[in-house]
DNA sequence: CAAGTAGTTTAGAACGGTTTTAAAGTAAAA
DNA sequence: TTTTACTTTAAAACCGTTCTAAACTACTTG
């Protein structure tokens, strides 16, 4: 499936900024990266683009589950292109995260979710320190 | 052991501003909390303090290990006075968090941390979605 | 294909949480 | 007591993100 049919799957419409950003995050490699990162991308791969748009289109590909954003308390919110289920190891002093697959974790117990509500994902982060 | 010597031990000055932080968050009660919470706290106990004074008190309450901050995306800074080795339900709509202890959850498989560094924490976090 | 309309992009302003600045104040050390 | 290092503060600055409103573009309908 191409990059412009995964958009109109997804209920977007293709346009000429959402393909520029679908031609560099869906492509299949998986990478960690801002709203920064990507207009510097863009803007370097001889496009250009509004950072509204390019935050515009981030909110919309995450609401359509094209990309994810992790669960860090870092001040720029950071977003994945693995939308798989999976966790991370996040080196705090860099910021940096590394993916875990799913299958390398697994968990024993559960704690009961509360009353009124579902498990809608969990998210597993693994603090590393560097070793001296 | 009281506060002051909470403050001393951490190696921070008991100043007068962190005796009236300190009152409020180490009181044996744990609760989940922004800058902003506590400085609304701090004026309605007929004290005030400024909002940069709140913001270094945290930083260093937190560097020294009295309270933790708690991953996750939200754009504003959730400290947690709870600083044993826990987790949280998330509440994604709503941004609320609630204490999972740390014997709920058990993990039967971790994954290789990288070389070099060593795990220094693991935080799950489960989200949640009301369910219909 | 033309005209209408609903959705999108944009620059720039606004916003909100957090940090910095620099001056005044305070705790501890000498 | 004097000195020194640290702390607090209001206000400004900062920075990531969202809003505004006008121009533009993709799609629909006739």
């Amino acid at each position: 499936m191409n990059n412009k049919e995964k958009l109109r799957n997804a209920g977007l419409r293709p346009t000429k900024q959402r393909m520029i950003v679908a031609d560099i995050l869906l492509n299949g490699f998986n990478r960690h990266f801002t709203a920064e990162n990507l207009q510097d991308e863009i803007n370097s791969s001889g496009n250009s683009m509004s950072i509204a748009t390019v935050y515009n289109c981030l909110k919309k590909f995450k609401n359509c589950g094209l990309i994810k954003q992790v669960e860090t308390s870092k001040d720029t919110a950071i977003f994945d292109t693995n939308t798989d289920y999976h966790h991370h190891f996040l080196n705090e002093e860099t910021g940096e995260l590394i993916d875990i697959e799913n299958e390398e974790i697994s968990l024993r117990k559960l704690p009961e979710i509360p009353q009124g509500y579902i498990n809608n994902g969990i998210e597993v982060i693994i603090k590393l320190k560097r070793h001296n």
